[in-house]
DNA sequence: AGATTTCCCACGATATACCATGTTGTCCCA
DNA sequence: TGGGACAACATGGTATATCGTGGGAAATCT
């Protein structure tokens, strides 16, 4: 499984382009599909998610083989999968951001990537500075409550 | 295993022909029938349901090889299969959207197609835009009462 | 023949590939 | 251990291929 680790800030170009640091673009040489699949920030952040291709197909599968007649989370399905690009790579690792994306998450001329372990964000780089600060600072308090099942479970 | 993303809105000229997004007629190049499998979404939502080829047919199987005295769910059957239109692309990679499917889809001079995964829709674009919205708006209470279950864990 | 479908060509817009370059980091060896 | 050669990375510009789109010609059906 690829982990993603880090804060790193590229530019990005007039026609939309950024380089996916290189730590990151190694871990996602293994995959099946060269690139990224990137969607808009499902938690109302002002921000991108990002993994590798592995990722959204893990979680097509548990999504359950469609059944046409009774489709399991319609809308989750079509929330996610409507709102995914797959960015892939130029040979110089880059990829486009989309307008939209970049709207979303209000990048300019350049972009922060943070990992986050299994995905990453994509953020406009203040603000991801200051989400990163303020998740460092808030970090221990979201584990109080949380004890023996050893999993950070319902994760955020 | 083909996964379509995201959302993209395409013109209908005047024969009825659409390009298929070129994402998706990616996915679909791997398989062994050039084009689309489309038909009315069974959901009952005023739009239509694509895939690959090899998606009907993992379908068709699923449905249990014929015993023509104990067919297994034969309205569903009918219902499906009767209702899929096969479009072939042409060599610009567009298909031809039957008179009858246009209708179902209040589809006339554009189309919007939206990744749903496995499958992917075809909607009225104003409509399309606005299932979307609702789905993202309603993708979390989805998830209300689905716990542990390790289903669609992770996003969110 | 008339109508309909399929193919072929054309063209603007846009994405992708191809180079070129400065900068940074890494490795090796004196 | 300091420095130098070299490789990897980030970044920009330009050329080429692809995509989406429209119209018309050829083939097919009835």
């Amino acid at each position: 499984m690829a982990l993603f680790t880090g804060h790193t800030v590229n530019k990005v170009d007039r026609k939309g382009r950024v380089s996916v640091p290189a730590n990151f673009r190694n871990e996602l040489a293994k995959l099946s599909f060269p690139g990224v699949v990137v969607f808009p920030s499902p938690e109302g952040l002002a921000a991108l998610d990002g993994a590798g291709i592995d990722w959204l197909e893990n979680l097509s599968t548990n999504f359950g083989s469609a059944n046409p007649f009774a489709p399991k989370l319609p809308k989750s399905r079509m929330a996610l999968f409507g709102q995914v690009e797959r960015l892939g790579f130029d040979p110089e690792g880059r990829v486009i951001l989309t307008r939209g994306l970049m709207e979303h998450a209000n990048i300019s001329d350049s972009a922060a990537f943070i990992g986050m372990g299994e995905t990453f964000q994509i953020w406009q780089p203040e603000a991801g500075a200051a989400m990163l600060d303020d998740a460092i600072s808030g970090a221990s308090a979201e584990f109080e409550g949380i004890t023996q099942n050893g999993t950070p479970e319902g994760n955020r």
